[in-house]
DNA sequence: GGCAGTCGTCAAGATCACGTCAAGAACCGC
DNA sequence: GCGGTTCTTGACGTGATCTTGACGACTGCC
């Protein structure tokens, strides 16, 4: 049975998920502010976690970090306002998918629906990949050219290259990037970025200034094209 | 069976539609001033709401707000003047599409089948969508020709697409595209936003002097056709 | 038919982001 | 301690992107 916990200050919005999500054969908690969600999840596990970020105590963005910090439970937030403010520092901090209220029952359903089975099908092997003449082997940890000749990558460096080759073909932005491989108060300094990501295409781009796979997307991030 | 209210408070419309609904195999409820609306909606839960924006009791926008406090039914407003600041209001209110007075049933029934149809695949994945020969993938942030060429878009182009496609079918008002776009203080520079759809549509649409998509709605704002 | 408002288009300068180079600081094995 | 590697940080030229203004075409209204 899955568990799922709802986290909300309107005790009507939490009445009615209660009701909603029993009623589909879900184990339902709830919660009223942030310290109680995150005694919750500690004590029951759920996995999922409903949340909102207009909480009375903390900032809802706070309770997200408070669960990423030992736990990958999938996270959809409820938000008040459309602003896409929140909606990047909610996605940022680790939140899963976003809905604004007012919400239908039934989107909400739809989307709890979705990230269970994401969070099903996560961990798949991706065991192999090949960037122009070289190879990116990620559980062996190592590159290597068409010849055996072994390809030398700093820590920092298959940090990097790791993230964007686990997402193929997909965006990732540079926020998630920095604070990925650096750390939470690094997201805004792009030159990490530029400087790496140039000694990754020097490394493993046939041709560095053409970069064919490790490919810039100005304003928004890198991704990594098969 | 897909339940509609129809609000209007002249009878002969509520006769028509009632009649002509009912001919299509829907089961219709209906209001006359705005307090039977919220009331009914409360009660009997329609997948689909008709409103007239000129109610004896209330303002049709008030009404609009009532219910989204706390459900996103489809809303499709009837209007009784063309180019009204209300269907704007009423649109920025939460409204999904409007109808201007006289209209044709055969009008109205295609708005309904489409906000239902919309409904319906709200809060799946929107994994790709198809404009002209391009594909728009919004989880992998890419745009492909239909040979598997990409299409490059900006950050500002991207933004605004996506509010686009992430509402298929459904008007979205100028004020709204620019609020989330550019931010709350451009709500009336008009001229941003037909800068950035020329160039979405020279960019994704077949023949972008004839957009098929991207859609133009005179006054109101811009609607992606799927 | 004139008029006001809106839309699509073009063009320009201002601004921003990127890739690159370079140099000092920190770290590590010996 | 020392040499080499890696990480951090700053600066700069170039090109892309954003912003802004202006103009003609079109539409609906008087």
């Amino acid at each position: 049975m899955t568990r799922v916990l709802v986290v909300d200050d309107e005790p009507q919005i939490l009445r009615a998920l209660r009701i909603n999500l029993r009623a589909r054969r879900y184990d339902v908690e709830v919660a009223g502010d942030g310290a109680a969600a995150l005694r919750l999840a500690a004590s029951h596990r759920p996995d999922i976690v409903v949340l909102d970020l207009g909480l009375p105590d903390m900032d809802g963005v706070q309770v997200i970090r408070g669960l990423r910090g030992w736990t990958n439970v999938p996270i959809i937030v409820l938000s008040g306002r459309a602003g896409s403010q929140d909606k990047v520092a909610a996605l940022d901090a680790g939140a899963d998918d976003y809905v604004t209220k007012p919400f239908g029952v039934d989107e909400l359903l739809a989307r709890v629906r979705a990230v269970t089975r994401r969070a099903a099908g996560a961990g798949e092997e991706v065991p192999a990949v090949e960037i122009g003449r070289r190879t990116v082997d990620l559980t062996a940890h190592a590159v290597r050219t068409a010849d055996g000749a072994e390809v030398r990558l700093t820590p920092t460096e298959w940090h990097l290259l790791e993230i964007l080759v686990r997402n193929p073909g997909r965006l990732v932005s540079q926020r998630q990037l920095l604070h990925d491989v650096w750390g939470p108060q690094y997201q805004s300094e792009t030159n990490y970025l530029r400087q790496y990501m140039a000694q990754l295409r020097r490394k493993l781009e046939d041709d560095p200034s053409r970069p064919r796979h490790l490919l810039t997307e100005p304003g928004m991030g890198y991704r990594f094209q098969p």
